[in-house]
DNA sequence: TGACAAATCCAAAGCGCTTTAAATACACTA
DNA sequence: TAGTGTATTTAAAGCGCTTTGGATTTGTCA
């Protein structure tokens, strides 16, 4: 069934037809009423290609993956993200299209995206310093929204992040109140801006206390559970172990928590840890004490923001100012922080 | 840049200039050079929302999550799946276009997105037992695959699943060996039809060493973190606690894992734990000696090969006859087993 | 009753591509 | 040199929708 058909039935023209469906008021309420009514008995639904050809639209919000070195698909994070901006496009009538790159043919793949004219806007996750793909978005001319920000870029955009720095500050703070001097960062790739943040925030609040980080225990990599143990199991080999960590995923936290475990030590009693927490759905920390000690944030709720923010740029393309919203984590004191232990 | 602009340029005809493009063998093959010459020089792409409407094909491949009880994006599997979903059809030029739907409106969604004519073919994940979503597939007359199987479907259909009775036989077999009577079940959804199957193996092999199975001992819901730990806490604090645990995933393992250790037992020595495992990007239990032991089938993989089959289809909707794949499992011996306690 | 404005409706163009049917060019035979 | 068959190219229709510009109808008021 397609709108010639439709209108056919209905003995009217096709401009009369869509004008009704689409709400225009140059329709009578009655003749409203009886192609709503019609529409509804031949279950018509506008042809999506047909419609994004006249009206230059494609009803897509695009995404896309990058194949280097895999860490987004590594990354625990990615499928409550892209959940969080399917949820919301959906609600108001776009899909989310997701497409793949190798990495030397990202620029070519966002033009390509964009010449063909299958998305009218995009969301551009794991920004590095400097990120190239800001400038090239604005260049295309495409809507797009950055899922964090972009150390150096000068140029407005609009971006949603957490605010990656407080949130390691406060937590290096509270293992630092709780007189741990030893601390020891397991974090994500440090070439991306969001690692690049916690490291600084953790960095300054130790400075702060008058304690020069330790570059031995300054670790990142990508955030799996194999390498949080590996690594929390090399930190605690130490003539001098830290006393605590400061991990940047749940999952890492995770294999960290196996391998003091595996030391023979208790966690939140002979070493501390605290976990930046995305609040995954299927990793939760949110017992009545939850597990981790953690600042939190959740990155479910950032897809949602941002897909809102992006189909807001996509609606109204005049709108001068570029939004951006810098969600604040929360700190949860769970089970797996306390004091620094007496003797060691 | 577009077709009539560069057929101008060329001084050739549309029709010639798409040819050309479309590697048909009625053209020269010196003006197929000085196209596709120029094609690159324009940067020129062909608009996909035309051309689809042309063809009568969208180049994207459709996956509808479902908002009931989020179970999906609770499902840790979820970006692995996606991830190789994406990879493949990326591959063949088909983008991978998700979308949302209410429970309730779970029809009308998939009715949908075939009259809107935005996807070529449709990806149907955690089928249940009489699934409708085949027959109306179907009838809807939309080329599918299904990742998993639908017991009492009867009609052939194609879809691509892991051998899950057989891999919990497996594993409940391997318990069994190793001297383990009290096995205790942490499962999936049993409205799936994936946990069906898998309840089914641990069922028959216990059986089949004159075992009643305890249902006292058979769990199923969520395989998040913390219902692996509130489960296996539950089962430890019996007066006849299990020996063993057999769980749906590694999540659950994990929360598990957390239940024996604070019980103060240990893991491999006091209580044996065998985890189905989905190789998942994040969470590698490839160690040389696995942490875990469990039986293993990738799930990045069994998209890619859902996503090839699907585009199979597609793209040859002649071929009669009905792809399907059963991945089986393999056993990967880890620390997490060990023989059964002797006293007890 | 007629004039004018407002309310409705419609024909047709156009979005950018593919593809059918037909025209033209070319290369050889006879 | 004309005739034939093949190779190459093209004009134009059509995919299903939106939207411009115009036509028609209706309503109101003098």
């Amino acid at each position: 069934m397609n709108l010639k058909e439709l209108s056919k039935q209905l003995g009217l023209s096709q401009t009369t037809v869509s004008r009704a469906l689409g709400g225009y008021p140059e329709v009578s309420a009655k003749t409203r009423a009886r192609v709503a009514q019609a529409a509804k008995e031949f279950d018509y639904q506008p042809n999506k290609k047909a419609r994004g050809l006249a009206t230059g639209r494609s009803f897509n919000i695009g995404h896309v993956l990058t194949t280097h070195n895999r860490y987004e698909l590594v990354n625990p994070i990615f499928g409550d993200f892209i959940g969080g901006l399917t949820e919301t496009s959906a609600a108001a009538g776009y899909s989310l299209s997701l497409s793949l790159t190798e990495q030397d043919e990202e620029e070519a793949t966002y033009r390509k995206l964009k010449s063909e004219g299958s998305i009218d806007g995009i969301v551009l996750q794991s920004p590095r310093p400097n990120d190239l793909r800001i400038a090239l978005m604005r260049d295309i001319g495409l809507p797009f929204v950055v899922h964090g920000r972009a150390t150096n870029v000068s140029d407005p955009y609009a971006w949603v992040d957490v605010n990656n720095r407080r949130a390691f500050e406060r937590a290096t703070q509270f293992l630092l109140d709780l007189g741990h001097r030893r601390i020891g960062l397991l974090n994500g790739d440090e070439r991306l801006d969001f690692a690049m943040r916690r490291r600084a925030g953790y960095e300054a609040t130790l400075h702060s206390a008058d304690i020069t980080p330790d570059l031995d225990l300054m670790w990142r990599g990508p955030m799996t559970e194999d390498h949080g143990h590996a690594v929390a199991k090399d930190y605690l080999a130490r003539h001098e172990r830290p006393t605590a960590l400061l991990v940047s995923s749940i999952i890492l936290a995770i294999g960290a928590r196996r391998a003091i475990q595996e030391a023979g030590l208790e966690i939140g009693r002979d070493v501390s840890l605290i976990s930046y927490d995305d609040d995954l759905s299927y990793l939760s920390n949110r017992q009545s004490v939850p597990v981790f000690t953690a600042v939190r944030s959740s990155v479910l709720s950032a897809g949602r923001e941002i897909a809102k923010m992006l189909i807001g740029q996509i609606e109204d393309p005049t709108a001068s100012n570029i939004p951006n919203l810098l969600l604040e984590a929360e700190l949860v004191v769970g089970m797996s922080t306390g004091p620094v232990p007496d003797a060691l």
